[in-house]
DNA sequence: AACCAAAGCAACCGCCCTCCA
DNA sequence: TTGGAGGGCGGTTGCTTTGGT
């Protein structure tokens, strides 16, 4: 008996994803959350294979997503990963918070292979391709620290998956969480990868990322912690878009008379997509400006005069007093 | 300016794993 | 216990961009 496709193919569109369509999806997500990717788009209204949408949402459109090339930070941290892992990419791009394992698989195959055999290490092996190189330990300032309270937990995880990969000639990552900057000794087969010159010094303001994972649509619980779920909890987070305490009476986004979630249809800000078009091609749309631009879309939606939308957003500034749901994420 | 090759990366393919009835 | 469904994962493809001539 032959394996049924992941779904009917007849008529389905391939390729790049357009605009319209990413604008379709992320609606969709963040309306109903992740559920049964087959279902969704056919709920969304797109002619993609469910899998497609999947790997769309998880490669490009999540909000937790870090843009723009790995740091040497990252880089390091990969290239030992990999040492220890091999090719399993999802795995290293679990210790890689904001970045994915199609991202890392494509720098990988790109940069690191490249600048691994130029300095006479086979990537495969990692060790020296004929002549071995002088070894010395290098020292890499490590990036800020990610420490909003939301992703602890995560953040958490990260360094013990990293403490528990520190055999005796790694990384060390213990006091991962002192916001102060530090060096640390980093010694991956101690081969230098990079000149002194190429490290970053990170900025304390923590990565515009992180800022933008930090909080989507802020809670409506009445502590004023702004808490988001960790990346990797997908199961807990599958047709659920906000949490039970989210649910009360005085939720702006509940309907009142038909106890149904109202989510506005939007607009992004700008006239066209303009998180395709930024001048690095680091900041995306869900990058720094991540909550004005939530900003803008309900105010956008706010002021549309559409009398099915449920928005009533009485203290537009600051964020935080916003009253609609917690979107989760994963 | 035009052409070509190489590089980069988003997306696809198909196998594998897990869950559940 | 088994088989189907759903989703995860790694490898590969092919389009777009970039750089060189």
């Amino acid at each position: 008996m032959g394996r049924q496709p992941c779904c009917d193919k007849v008529g389905l569109k391939k390729g790049p994803w357009t605009a319209e369509e990413d604008k379709k999806l992320i609606n969709f997500i963040l309306t109903n959350g992740q559920c049964c990717w087959r279902a969704v788009p056919k709920l969304a209204g797109l002619l993609r294979c469910g899998k497609s949408c999947r790997l769309r949402w998880t490669n490009y459109l999540r909000p937790d997503l870090k843009r723009g090339l790995l740091s040497p930070y990252e880089e390091q941290l990969v290239i030992d990963l990999h040492a220890k892992l091999g090719n399993r990419w999802s795995k290293i791009a679990s210790n890689l918070p904001g970045r994915t394992d199609n991202e890392i698989k494509n720098h990988w195959n790109t940069h690191i292979k490249k600048k691994l055999r130029k300095l006479g290490i086979d990537p495969l092996t990692h060790n020296p391709l004929s002549t071995p190189t002088p070894q010395q330990p290098q020292q890499i300032t490590k990036p800020p620290p990610i420490m909003s309270e939301e992703n602890d937990h995560d953040h958490q995880n990260i360094e013990e998956e990293a403490i528990a990969l520190e055999s005796s000639d790694t990384i060390s990552l213990k006091n991962m969480a002192t916001p102060e900057l530090e060096t640390i000794d980093f010694c991956i087969d101690d081969v230098p990868l990079i000149d002194p010159y190429e490290i970053l010094v990170p900025n304390n303001s923590s990565s515009a990322a992180t800022a933008a994972a930090t909080t989507i649509l802020p809670s409506t619980s009445t502590t004023s912690t702004a808490t988001t779920t960790t990346t990797t909890s997908s199961s807990s987070a599958c047709c659920s878009s906000s949490s039970s305490s989210d649910r009360s009476s005085k939720n702006k986004f509940l309907d009142q008379d038909h106890h149904e979630w109202q989510f506005p249809d939007f607009e992004w800000p700008g006239t066209t997509f303009d998180y395709y078009n930024d001048d690095n091609n680091n900041m995306g749309l869900w990058d720094y400006d991540l909550s004005s631009s939530w900003d803008l879309m309900i105010i956008s939606a706010d002021h549309d005069g559409d009398s099915t939308k449920k928005l009533d957003i009485v203290d537009p500034d600051p964020l935080i007093n916003y009253q609609c749901p917690r979107m989760v994420f994963d």
